[in-house]
DNA sequence: ACGAAATAG
DNA sequence: CGTTCTATTTCGT
């Protein structure tokens, strides 16, 4: 059917949205903490595999997903750091998520794993259309502050900041052109923005990002792999075809048709494998022997996209399945034509939930069980304790507890096992007296088994004949809920704190000139961390130690004086910003 | 509310 | 080349 079709096909290019990725990002916390590493080869090892490693040691042949041994052959002096310990990883996204949202107006920025942030920046770059002299485009001042018309930055609106797509593009026509001047100057003042953040998240971070921007998140996030490490590209336009029918003279489409169809963020692997065989008109091969990852029998998303018959109710009838959602049809349909208009969602001060858990290759008597269950809780009390608390306040309390289990598949009669990835949950209400009881997580998470879990792994694994056999255990809590603070909302702290500690950084930390970047940002700090539950993973050098950024921190003070938002400790002579003087003072006198 | 499943990094 | 450990979303019930 579907002829005139009423599906909603049009794209809202009202909004410039950016994507960050930071460069291989494992490796540049190690290297933000300690910055003689960043002329060495270093990589990140978690059990036997390099899960990410710097420039430098990709130039001597090392890559992601390598195995140990033949990363020591290939480059033996590649200094391996241990990555298995998640917490500065966490910490380090955290604190850069918050000196991002700092930039935005509006607060919808947005992160997805560790080291991806989306921010919709429409208002800022409104508001900066707005003040431009159209008269003197060469030498535009763009304003990154609503209050404070001196805050910002000088830059050329007739170019565009890093690279674009297509390469070639002549911004200068597409400024002159009626139908795309507007849209081209958006995304152009978005492109100088990302720039500015970039910079200014090298200078004051020691990070690196990649970005991409464009009017969604779907394209800001695809167009950002086209340059990378450290580099910034712009989809620019025509965005709209000149012709009714089809699309195929737009830089959207023929950006978007060369990929790979699995390599579209909302398709996976189980919707690629359904397209790829309904293209092919056969499954897709594997590659030998492997289960995973099918053999790149490349299917693009153009090949989809020009199917015959494909529209959106084929290709809901297609998908659907178990797990799918109605409308996986009409998302697919839009999406390999570029449509995607969610929305950059709303910053968050706290994670929706949090669950620890581990996977064993033995774990079948109940002893073994009882231990393992105290110790991931233990740590999703830790966790809990680090993440939803504020000042010795829960800003942010979960409302349920689910344990997941995933047992063991019997041998077949052949003596093979068939592979098993199916989980098994229960779930209970959160017990309110966690929040609580202020003791060592130790004790408070054994009666939290007790009370809790073994009932809930009770109702699980019913009868014990036999014993089990688990190949992994999950401790969650979720339906995480922000509280009612007491005055001022908590989103103001963690945005105005991240923004107090940039300007102390810009005020405290030596000038470095903007003009002169060419090579990575300067070493510019050493701190001392008063943590002492983090667990070390492995040290290279004693000397230069943690630079972990978090609430409860303190900067070294080699600097004479302190700006109006830093004091001096009496006790140890250090400067430290005005909002870690709390957690200082905790410092000499923990209680 | 609860449990399963898909997606992504 | 092995995926492990998370986190989010959405479905059916």
């Amino acid at each position: 059917m579907s002829s005139g079709s009423s599906y909603r096909l049009t794209r809202n290019d009202d909004r410039v949205i950016v994507h960050f990725d930071y460069d291989c990002f494992y490796a540049s916390v190690f290297e933000a903490e300690n910055p003689s590493l960043k002329s060495q080869p270093l990589a990140v090892q978690q059990k036997q595999i390099i899960v990410t490693c710097n420039y430098e040691a990709r130039r001597r042949g090392l890559h992601k997903l390598q195995l140990i041994t033949e990363a020591k052959r290939v480059c033996p002096d590649a200094i391996i750091l241990l990555g298995e310990d998640l917490t500065r990883f966490r910490d380090a996204s955290k604190s850069l998520y918050n000196y991002l949202r700092a930039f935005s107006w509006s607060d919808e920025v947005e992160k997805l794993g560790f080291d991806e942030v989306w921010m919709d920046v429409t208002a800022l770059i409104d508001y900066n259309i707005e003040i431009l002299n159209n008269n003197d485009l060469h030498n535009s001042f763009f304003c990154t502050s609503k209050v404070d018309p001196t805050q910002g930055f000088s830059y050329d609106a007739t170019k565009i900041a890093g690279h674009s797509y297509p390469a070639s593009a002549d911004v200068e026509s597409l400024l002159a052109s009626a139908e795309d001047r507007q849209l081209t100057l958006r995304l152009l003042l978005g492109s100088h923005l990302a720039q500015h953040i970039r910079f200014d998240l090298e200078e004051h971070r020691n990070y690196t990002a990649t970005v991409g921007v464009g009017t969604s998140k779907l394209i800001s996030k695809l167009v950002g792999n086209l340059n990378k490490p450290r580099g910034q590209t712009t989809l620019l336009p025509p965005y709209r075809s000149q012709s009714p029918d089809d699309d195929d003279d737009t830089t959207i489409t023929s950006f978007l048709d060369a990929h790979d169809i699995g390599a579209i963020p909302g398709i996976g692997f189980k919707v690629a494998q359904k397209l790829r065989e309904h293209v092919l008109e056969r499954p897709p091969e594997f590659a030998d022997g492997l289960v995973y990852g099918p053999t790149r029998e490349k299917v693009t998303v153009g090949h989809v996209r020009t199917a015959p018959g494909l529209d959106p109710e084929k290709l809901e009838s297609l998908l659907c399945g178990p797990g799918m959602h109605h409308g996986i049809g009409l998302e697919v349909y839009r999406l390999i034509r570029g449509i995607d208009n969610s929305k950059v969602k709303d910053a968050r001060n706290a994670p929706q939930s949090i669950s620890i858990e581990d996977s064993y290759i033995k774990l079948n008597t109940y002893d073994q069980i009882v231990r393992e269950l105290n110790d991931l809780t233990k740590r999703l009390i830790d966790r809990m304790r680090c993440d939803l608390m504020y000042d010795g306040d829960w800003f942010a309390t979960p409302r349920r507890v689910t344990l997941t289990t995933r047992p063991r598949p019997p041998l077949n009669a052949d003596g093979t096992r068939t592979r098993n990835f199916q989980r098994i949950c229960k779930s209970a209400p959160f017990p309110l007296y966690v929040l609580n009881e202020i003791g060592h997580a130790e004790a408070l998470a054994n009666k939290m088994v007790e009370n809790i879990y073994l009932p809930l792994f009770r109702q699980l694994h019913p009868k014990a004949k036999g014993g089990w056999d688990l190949s992994l255990v999950n401790v969650a809590v979720d339906m995480i809920q922000e509280n009612r603070q007491h005055g001022r909302d908590i989103s103001s702290v963690f945005k105005q704190q991240e923004e107090t500690r940039r300007e102390f950084e810009r005020d405290v930390l030596p000038y470095v000139d903007q003009t002169q970047r060419t090579g990575a940002p300067e070493k510019y700090i050493n701190k001392v961390s008063p943590e002492p539950s983090r667990p070390e993973v492995s040290h290279l050098d004693s000397n230069v130690d943690e630079m972990e950024e978090e609430e409860d921190d303190e900067e070294d003070g080699e600097h004479d004086q302190a700006p109006t938002t830093a004091f001096t400790c009496d006790t140890c002579g250090m400067t430290i910003p005005s909002f870690a003087k709390t957690a200082h003072d905790r410092y000499h006198d923990p209680d």
